[in-house]
DNA sequence: CGCGGGCTTGAGACTTCTCAATGTAGGTGG
DNA sequence: CCACCTACATTGAGAAGTCTCAAGCCCGCG
């Protein structure tokens, strides 16, 4: 009945990378503002937003854009949390920890991503939010995002589809670690992260920007990093992916799917139902 | 790099499992209004509805109970729902499966519980939706529902926190699932569902109706069901829990919660914020 | 009384984990 | 500009949690 003890799982992280991974991972989305409004217009999926919200939020998001280093918590757990975080530039994660120090990642944020839209009704988060490269993020306070919302009915719209495909990729996520293999796991999340960086616009023809670590991955499929490793190495030598230095190439959609048992409707890439309903 | 066959896993389940159940698990809920008022003020957890809201929100479930035998499905896997199903009495879930037939709880729904508010917003849902045993439920047509969030903002600020606690509750099974061991994991899902129930007003002392098997345990909780059989013995052997017919007993709560390393506070006991922000 | 679902038990297999060491590459300080 | 340091990737070997397969058992139901 005893755990593994899994003494090395619990690593400080709280030092800086420095800037190699900022210059090799950086994003190009910059502060040029073609690159910013393109990522505002995909937020929510493919939620369309009427003129006025895009230019509501879009106001909002370029009044408040911070920079954060790489592995650094933006909230921790049980905090309360005191703005809602538009990814805009690298990768970040909510993740959840034992009082051991075993922890799970669940969710990893790319550009167009958002966190914390829960914080309206919430005491405090039950989870950490931190980055995993270095972030470029708009944090928007809860008073003036709960004010967007009440003015914008079209954006509080966007922000619920938003958490229903938040939602959604959590439930997928719980079949992958429950049910899938080892091999599986580490197949379906590269599937998803490369589709996720396509679909925001941030992937060349077969490959995107990866900054996350093996540990990382470990931490999200409930594996151990050496497991991932000898993972990776099996998908690389069944052809499926390239992987290394930060960066993903997928050899192999198609047999990378298949081998994964992806199916993207979980992404719901077709957008919110445009349907007649109300929304509340 | 192959993974287990699980043949063995699949087991159609369109068999209806006899009355037996029904008599035993019955839930003291029934037609009586008080039993219902009470459920139904419970909605959303803690958020507290206003009278009018409770009042309209009762008639539209009073007017649509509906019985679904045990093991049936609500709805499918990529099916397009049509209702919101308020319990009232019964457990039910939803889950996921895998083309091999390998399946995923990805929570256990119990009276008060309540499955589909997506649909407002969902071509069609990602998951599927059953019964565990029998079940008493509300089924609200989408169109009713919308026009009841419409006009009762209170109402849909509770239907929005209901969501919230779920994507909480999802993110706990996520770090259940991947990072404890069996006996932790078997620990916690008891611990959580208890507490559930109680809350529901559906516990005695230290007891609640149980109406899962030990294969629902380990396809919540990514196990085996071999493997979840020897792990209840353990937690009997270690006087946590006592098991057996539809029912737990919990034996040893802060143990037992000790043992799972559970804390109540994914599940947002404190109900939502009361706070002053607009809920869009 | 016999059937079926669910619970138990036993034995062996296998995926994944732990422990521990080595390799690599960039970043830093002298 | 070269040692050194740190984070990360890799490898090897053995341990162990969990799984598979295969029976038996129990008990309520028809």
């Amino acid at each position: 009945m005893r755990l593994y003890p899994m003494l090395g799982r619990f690593i400080a992280r709280q030092h800086s990378i420095g800037k190699e991974r900022m210059r090799r991972g950086a994003l190009n989305v910059g502060d040029n503002a073609g690159g910013m409004d393109s990522l505002i217009a995909r937020i929510g999926g493919h939620a369309r937003l009427a003129e006025a919200d895009r230019d509501a939020l879009g106001a909002l998001i370029r009044g408040n854009v911070r920079s954060f280093p790489a592995h650094r918590d933006i909230f921790g757990e049980g905090e309360r949390p005191r703005a809602v975080h538009f990814i805009l530039e690298g990768w970040a994660c909510r993740y959840k920890t034992l009082p051991d120090g075993r922890r799970q990642i669940t969710a990893f944020l790319v550009p167009a991503d958002l966190c914390g839209i829960d914080i309206l009704m919430l005491r405090e988060v039950d989870y950490g939010f931190g980055t995993i490269s270095n972030v470029k993020a708009a944090d928007i306070g809860v008073r003036d995002f709960a004010e967007l919302l009440d003015s914008h009915p079209g954006l509080a719209r966007a922000m619920r589809w938003n958490e229903v495909v938040d939602a959604s990729i959590q439930r997928e996520w719980m079949l992958n670690i429950g049910q899938r293999s080892a091999y599986e796991r580490v197949a379906h999340l590269m599937c998803e992260l490369f589709l996720r960086m396509r679909s925001a616009g941030l992937a060349a023809d077969r490959s995107c920007d990866f900054p996350i670590t093996q540990s990382d991955i470990a931490e999200a499929t409930g594996l151990t990093a050496v497991h991932v490793n000898r993972t990776v190495q099996a998908l690389r030598g069944d052809g499926l992916i390239e992987l290394r230095g930060r960066r993903l190439a997928i050899a192999d959609l198609p047999a990378l799917m298949s081998a994964a048992m992806f199916s993207d409707s979980y992404l719901h890439p077709g957008g919110p139902d445009g349907g007649s309903q109300a929304d509340g």
